[in-house]
DNA sequence: TGTACATCAGTGAACGCGCGTTCACTGATGTAC
DNA sequence: TGTACATCAGTGAACGCGCGTTCACTGATGTAC
């Protein structure tokens, strides 16, 4: 009908517009069957395209996983900011965030086996990754400086002694974040950061059936011991 | 030489060192290309074999990767029980382990992926892995239960507060070590559980490169401090 | 406004690869008499 | 101790499948004059 204005010509929108539903079409292929099987063959057939059409949009099958990677390292990373984002005292906050995350993990499982699952055979995610990786424990690591600089968190009476690489290593953390953490508190988010994927991990992968499962109250539980833990006075 | 016994024939004797040699021909494949990538007809090159001779041994690559499986879940849950039976205390005990199965999962990176990775697509893992899953998790237990029993663990002022759901799932994971473990402890071992494995894929998926790598330091400190988590008195 | 040329999306065939599994077969090992 | 038969390990060819990627090509869209 009305002509494409002078900077986006028809042949650009439609560009656009393909490039979305090839990730989508990615994005409902990985929710079937998972990262390592994720094929361009499969995509192209769901879109109803040849096989080489991809590539006017992909140059390879590995530059569409890093897109994929990115796009869902940036959905949960958003995810755990808008919990962040919540009303409530920094230890809730704190908590919120785990829920988020694990919300976002049980209804994407093979989305999160790409991002925390073992790496995709062949594949290396490249330098581009790390920052939309760091988005979710970047919103724990502020949150514990939140509660750190609002007085919820009180310093232990005996922290743990850490040696120079690690108070080093421990540092390097806190810079990203931008603030000012002090060493014991910054190992503990890390802590946490682990135990966070690992009973997510643990949960979808199956190593709670028979045991823990469904989950939802002991990840509530660990989400709870977490922020004692971290040094949060006990959220209710 | 000598002629074979009655009841061991040389063609028995041919078959079992050669299922030995599949199996370990599979095992040299996992640890250089991961669990996911696994194929009969490259342990059949390996060993100088048509690929058609392993059925000869396995009925299906499926009943391989099940053997696999139960030997690589044996194989860490004996790496675990050694450190359980070192010297030492209930809490230095509970250490070892954490550090034991760290080890044992960074000799063999693609053997943890198997156990604890994301699951190999179009693979069902059988009932007759639920053994050999349970047993470094039971060490832990075990482990606990000898803390609690002997007075190194004190209970706390103010234990969380558990649902019913919760209180028997907690029930039937302490059934099944077959000892008498109060309903927190049992929890707080299970939350030990997944921060171990979290922390150790953490590490072993590339997720402490740029922060907490090399990773040993960290863990060191993780351990510790779950130790400390679960109740023991803080061990040196 | 119309024409000539350049750009680019998409096709379809092909290359070369690897996979799990089946099947009829040969020849060696084991067993019963 | 020797012979006849049954068992079974291993072969080699084949089936049918899927994959990523390349390439010469057609035809539509965009651009410069």
């Amino acid at each position: 009908m009305t002509p494409p204005p002078a900077h986006r010509t028809a042949r650009a929108l439609a560009r656009e517009t393909l490039t979305g539903e090839i990730l989508d079409a990615a994005r409902r292929q990985l929710a079937e069957i998972g990262p390592g099987q994720l094929s361009l063959r499969a995509i192209s057939r769901e879109l109803g395209m040849t096989s080489s059409a991809i590539y006017r949009y992909f140059p390879s099958r590995d530059e569409l996983l890093t897109v994929l990677l990115i796009e869902s390292y940036d959905s949960l990373g958003a995810a755990a900011e808008r919990a962040e984002a919540g009303a409530g005292t920094a230890a809730e906050r704190f908590v919120a965030v785990c829920r988020a995350v694990r919300a976002w993990a049980t209804q994407r499982p093979h989305e999160w086996s790409l991002l925390y699952g073992s790496p995709v055979p062949g594949y290396r995610a490249p330098e581009q990754t790390v920052d939309p990786a760091s988005r979710m424990p970047l919103t724990l690591l502020r949150i514990a400086e939140q509660g750190h600089s609002g007085g919820e968190i009180v310093a232990p009476t005996d922290p743990a002694t850490m040696s120079e690489v690690l108070k080093a290593q421990v540092a390097a953390l806190v810079a990203v974040s931008g603030g000012a953490l002090p060493d014991w508190l910054g190992l503990r988010v890390g802590a946490a950061w682990t135990q966070l994927t690992g009973t997510i991990s643990a949960e979808l992968y199956g190593h709670l059936v028979g045991t823990f499962d469904p989950a939802d109250e002991f990840a509530e539980q660990i989400w709870l011991a977490m922020a004692e833990r971290i040094g949060f006075a006990r959220a209710a």
